[in-house]
DNA sequence: TACTGAGATGTAAACGGTTACAGCGGCAAT
DNA sequence: ATTGCCGCTGTAACCGTTTACATCTCAGTA
């Protein structure tokens, strides 16, 4: 074991109480003393246990992020950005993928009294209500990309409905009238806010309406590949296919590629999320952009924020907007540019954020 | 606060000692009593206490993973990896990401004492001295992808010289005697690796050894496009480059579209790790496999291993071979398959784990 | 000289659990 | 009736800290 407070106190000739204001820069300790007990302590290589003080203290300067899976850049970009935040402020990082099951959030809820200062939930198809019957009493909570009905928790939502509105129009605007969707999972709340963007934008733009239009995905490269092949063969062919994540696009853009279908000249292809990565397909995804590093720490900025009103603060609701990215893949304008390049047209119009106190 | 366990005592009629014993399953009560004590924990809520365990028990169930950084998804891979075995036996992940600062690694290690059962390191260029003067005391240690000197520490590294040189030699095979190399960062050990694979390749087969073919790069897609930018410079032009990451890889086969230059026709290109959107580029990236989820997964089981044996078992070095994967960007065989398929030679034959005990 | 106040340090009680040990009642075997 | 054992439960020590409070020293002041 390594060595405890009372083994650097007894070595020092001091007690405990000594140590521990040195170690904690709390009350006034002569220099001679504290120079003494630091040499001691360096000696002995000891280092304050976590457990113990996270107990008398009650805080344990962790928060835990719980997210539905571990796929993909979507996840890395808005753990970056969590971490980044979390880092400056001295936090650490506790993550858990909940596989979307019921049993394994409750218990992973449980598991985090006594263990984090807040949690970040990112499970799309979590219900409130399990939160709200799990969760340790008075521990900040902050939901991120959850559908929030009218309970009272902080949350962060991507503006998705504004976000795929943008996006059907821009498409409408370069002369499709036939775009179909690539959806994700029927459950997952960002999934169908999306799919509600596009319907608005069809109905309001009177664009073709069609049920077969619309077709099965769930957010990955697999799914997105599978549907490219299969609006290959819907009659009368659509003339864009609007993926609601990149993911899918990249896997819709392989399909087409492989039928011999040219993208943007046969179809145009747009994505959503603007990973990383989306501006070095050839050619470059045009996508929905939704700063996602900026939305994960966002997200730990107001967590930490509650964490340290200690829960007691008035509960908000925020909206990022999004902003939509011309690049190649539909044709138009942006069809040849470096990848640094590229961000034109803001779908959501004043650039900042847009917060408001739920009803 | 939360209920504590005394509440539950009190309120049940019983002592702590009790309600202890069947939150914990262990000793004899009472059915009846058992009953009535999980009736009143669900009524209150009650939650045991991470912390006040974990300074009794001395174990936190927790183990911590410390990465370079969290770019791109050979990170969520290898996360996706540890996750699913630390998930299954009941461990929760603490994730720290050091920028390579000295001092930070430090002051992380330090602070992991009484948070964690074990560490996974991965900073391809933490040096073994660092670690050792810093840790606490007998705390599993697991090495991912770090240079190992003479030191006894745990480790695991990917085949990085077979894996390169597998590599060179196949580029070989189809005619190529040319080949650009797309370096990583020169502190970066499995870049290191990489770059010795490729030369040794070069060497032996007798291929054009220019020191300008080697060019600068960091295993990010910009320094991916860049370099590409630069190999077209290059007189003679190299026939085929190879990015010793798919990130590089992928940013190069923009630079390479964009000035014009067909992929495989003009010129063969290949990455390294495969990570999964590899096989979704057009054309389908030939790749060095290394099943990064999988390398995640063993590096969970080897440190919870050591965990359950107290730190006090045999250290071990292992080598996890890598597999070439070709597909359509070097031209040759596999230029038109779906996404699904694509396996083909192995460079490290036995397709097995290769281990030893360092000498 | 006695008093005051501030600075430096020590004492001991928490924090919320786990667990060794002891106690107790009842039953079977002696 | 005594003994021994087993199943069930309670008592209290302990894990490694922080911190309120008490104590002590000493310089400055009236």
């Amino acid at each position: 074991m390594s060595a405890t407070i009372k083994e650097v106190a007894r070595e020092a000739g001091v007690s405990v109480a000594t140590v521990s204001r040195v170690f904690n820069d709390k009350g006034p300790v002569r220099t001679e003393t504290r120079r003494r007990i630091l040499e001691v302590a360096e000696r002995l290589r000891y280092t304050p246990h976590g457990a113990a003080r996270s107990l008398i203290t009650n805080e344990t300067h962790t928060v835990s992020v719980l997210l539905p899976d571990l796929h993909g850049e979507f996840f890395s970009e808005v753990m970056r950005g969590i971490d980044s935040t979390a880092h400056g402020s001295g936090y650490h990082l506790l993550v858990a993928s909940s596989h979307n099951d019921r049993a394994e959030i409750k218990a992973l809820l449980r598991a985090m009294r006594g263990r984090v200062d807040g949690l970040i939930i990112m499970s799309p198809d979590v219900d409130a209500h399990t939160l709200e019957s799990n969760l340790p009493e008075s521990l900040p909570i902050l939901l991120l990309n959850c559908l929030v009905d009218g309970t009272s928790f902080d949350s962060i939502n991507i503006d998705n409905h504004g976000g795929a509105f943008a996006m059907v129009r821009h498409l409408a605007s370069l002369g499709h009238h036939r775009i179909a969707l690539i959806k994700g999972a029927p459950k997952n709340y960002d999934a169908r806010e999306r799919l509600r963007g596009y319907r608005d934008a069809v109905a309001s733009l009177a664009l073709d309406a069609d049920a077969e239009l619309e077709i099965e995905g769930d957010f990955s490269e697999e799914a997105g590949y599978r549907a490219g092949r299969r609006a290959l063969l819907l009659a009368p062919r659509p003339s864009a296919i609007f993926a609601t994540n990149d993911a899918m696009a990249i896997g819709c853009l392989y399909a087409l590629r492989e039928a011999g279908a040219g993208v943007p000249g046969d179809l145009a292809l747009a994505g959503f999320d603007d990973i990383p990565i989306a501006r070095y397909m050839t050619p470059p995804l045009t996508s929905v952009s939704v700063s996602i590093a900026e939305l994960g720490a966002r997200a730990m900025q107001r967590l930490l924020s509650s964490v340290k009103a200690r829960n007691a603060h008035q509960r908000r609701h925020e909206t990022l907007p999004t902003t939509l990215v011309v690049r190649g893949s539909c044709g138009g304008a942006g069809a040849a540019q470096a990848p640094g390049a590229g961000r034109a047209g803001g779908a959501a119009g004043d650039g900042g954020w847009r917060s408001g106190v739920p009803p």
